[in-house]
Order: structure tokens, then sequence, then C-alpha cells
DNA sequence: GAAAATTTTGAACGATCGTTCAAATTGACA
DNA sequence: TGTCAATTTGAACGATCGTTCAAAATTTTC
């Protein structure tokens, strides 16, 4: 029964992805979970509601992945091989480059406030595990000790939306590696000091 | 007459940046134009005719800034100042913090085919200028002739994207200016060799 | 100033949107 | 196997979507 439904958000997710809060219709949601309206509504209570276990466990996933970078022996080459992962995959999965949840905030506004909520507090999640990462990599002397966690979190995650815009309009996987490659330098030298 | 349509078109462009494509129905166009449906078809075609010369003006606008970034006397500060003011303004304007073109690439796939290759065209377009603005950087010394100029320019790029997805959610508008700090002290140091 | 050409108007179209609910089906327990 | 609760069904709702077009208003032409 429980796990009817993760498939059901699973499936549901996929779409979202592709297609956008407002670009998936009710009647797409229908056909991709093979459930009648009244069931879907019955289940998740509406569209917003569905969204909002999409997001959830969107972010969930994805902080499993980074924690299992952050837990690694090597944080850093681990980092590398997420990225990669991440942004070169086959054509079909391609929509998978841009991250749901930088797509869903350039569409906030038309999102009721329970999903605006989930999307926002993801980030928040998601920001605290590229900060493990760093404080991991540093443990392991593959960071400098004097790396500001905080700031480079949020520049951590700033490139990784960066890179999954551009390698979302890139067929030339080489340069979607040497960019990630330019990621990891920059991370290792020197911060601006305040 | 002409000057008619690119005031329209201006009104139109809020319109599309803040809601999207997608979100901005035609009559919140018919709203904001202060037009009738027919008037708006007369002109436009439709909404994606008008989305199409929302762009166009959106492209050109911002190569104009970028190519007088380029043409200042010394680039990369000029580059400081135009990141400062596109990232950091008033709450009624943050709106504009989102690039118009990458929120348009998160719902490429609902957009037609002409509205698509104005904004990948854009996109192209504009990263000629980031080429441009490194190319001139290069000459006036600020940045080492050893820079690869097209890689750059598309790490350039990516940069402004993602700080552009840190500014909308950001408060904070030092944490924003660290940010853009980082980028110019990481265009100038070593660039990891192929 | 009359006639012709152009532009603007806004009611209305069919399609699709998110959502509802009475009826049918299924599952659980005696 | 019969009964009751839980779930699923799908036709249908009102609202909104992008778009059309005959009629009215305006501008241009001679």
């Amino acid at each position: 029964m429980k796990y009817a439904q993760e498939d059901a958000v699973e499936k549901a997710t996929i779409l979202f992805w592709k297609k956008g809060f407002q670009g998936s219709g009710m009647r797409d949601i229908q056909q991709a979970l093979d459930m009648r309206p009244g069931s879907i509504y019955a289940r998740f209570q509406n569209k917003e509601g569905l969204f909002k276990l999409v997001v959830e466990q969107y972010v969930a996933h994805s902080k499993d992945t980074l924690q299992s970078v952050a837990n690694s022996d090597t944080p850093l080459l681990s980092l590398r091989e997420f990225f990669k992962t991440a942004l070169i995959n086959p054509d079909e999965l391609r929509y998978m480059r841009q991250c749901l949840l930088v797509k869903s905030i350039t569409e906030l506004e038309l999102i009721g406030d329970v999903g605006k909520k989930a999307v926002l507090e993801g980030m928040v999640l998601l920001n605290k595990c590229f900060a493990n990462i760093i404080e991991k990599a540093i443990e392991t002397k593959e960071l400098q000790d004097t790396t500001p966690v905080v700031f480079a979190a949020d520049w951590l995650q700033n490139q990784f939306v960066g890179l999954r815009a551009f390698a979302i309009l890139q067929t030339d996987n080489s340069a979607i590696e040497k960019m990630i490659d330019k990621v990891l330098y920059d991370l290792k030298t020197q911060w601006p000091s305040d």
C-alpha cells in the first residue's frame, strides 16, 4: 500500500521534472500514474499535495546521495563523480540535468504556499548537505582548513545550479567535464576574505 | 506607431519575466498592454509571436549592456558593477534577478519552436558577448593572456546563471557581493588544462 | 468630405484546466 | 458467504485557456 504510493510519487516526479508544476496537467498526471482523478484527490488532496510529496521525496533522495558523498573516504573525489552522474546521462534522461528544485523556483509564484514551502525548505536542507561535504573534505585534508564552510556551501550549491543549466544545453560531454574540473579547482583555491 | 510597439513589448517583458511564458495568460497580457485580444493578434500573430519579440528585445538590451562593459577601460571592474546592478535591486524589481532566458529554458518544452529558437539563439549571442569581455580584459592585462577565452566565456555565463538563482533566494546583499568577488577571483586564477 | 483602407473592439468559440461526487468496485472481517 | 468500510471510478462542473471574426472606429487617400 505504502509502496504503491511511493511508486506513484516516483512517476509524478518524472512528469513534474520534465514539464514543471504548471506544465503538468491533471490529465497528464492521471495518465502517468494510471489513476483516475478521484483516486488522486483521495490520496494526495490535490495537485499541490502531490507536488509537495514529489519535492520531499526528491530532496530526501538527494540528501541520501549527498550524505554518501560526504561519508566517502575521499569526499571531493566522490563529489566529482556525483556531478558527473547528475550532469552527464543518456538523452532520454536529459530532463534530469535540470535541478527539480531550481526549476520549481522559477515558477514559485504560480505554486501555492504548501509547495513553495517544500521547495524552499528543500533548498536549505541540501545546502546543509553541501556544507557537510565541505567539512568532511577538510577533515580528510582534501580541502584547506581555512575554507569558509558556510560560504563555500552556498557557493558550491550555486555552482551546481549553474552547471545544470549549462549541461541541459550542452551536447558535448567533455565540455561538461571540464567545467566540473574548474569547479573543483576553484573550491581548493583561496577564498576572498571579508 | 513603432514606438507604441516597443512600449507594448516592454510591458509584456515585465509580465513574462515575472510569470513565465506558460504562467502569463492572454488575459494578463491584455491587461498589461491595455489592448484587446484582436489587436494583440493583429500585431503579434499570437502569444508566441509576442514572446519572441520580448526575448529578442531582452537579448538586444543585454547585448548592449555587455558590450559597454567590454568597451570600458577596465572591463573586469565594469563586469563587477554589471553583476551588482543585475543581482542587487529593490524588492519590487526582484523578479529581474532571475535571467529571463534561463527561466525560459526551464519551460522550453512548453514553448513552440519560434520562441524556443529565439531563446537558444539569445543564449549563443550573449555567450559571444561574454567572450568579448574576456578578450578585452586580456588586452587591458586585467586577465592573464593564457586565459582560455571560449571556455571561460561558457564558465562566466554559468556563473551568472548560478548567481542569479542564488540572488533570487537571498535577502542578504553582502552575501551576493561576496559571491561576485569569488567569481572575479576565480576568473583570474589558473584554469585546468585539458 | 466622401470613399477606401487600416486598426481596434469585445463577445464568443472550442479546448483544456483543476476539481467534485454519487455510484461502483474492492478489501477486511465474522 | 454476507456485511460493512475503504477505495476507485469517470462523467460532469465551472473557470480559464488561446484564439477568432464580424462589426465598429479610426486613419488615409484623393
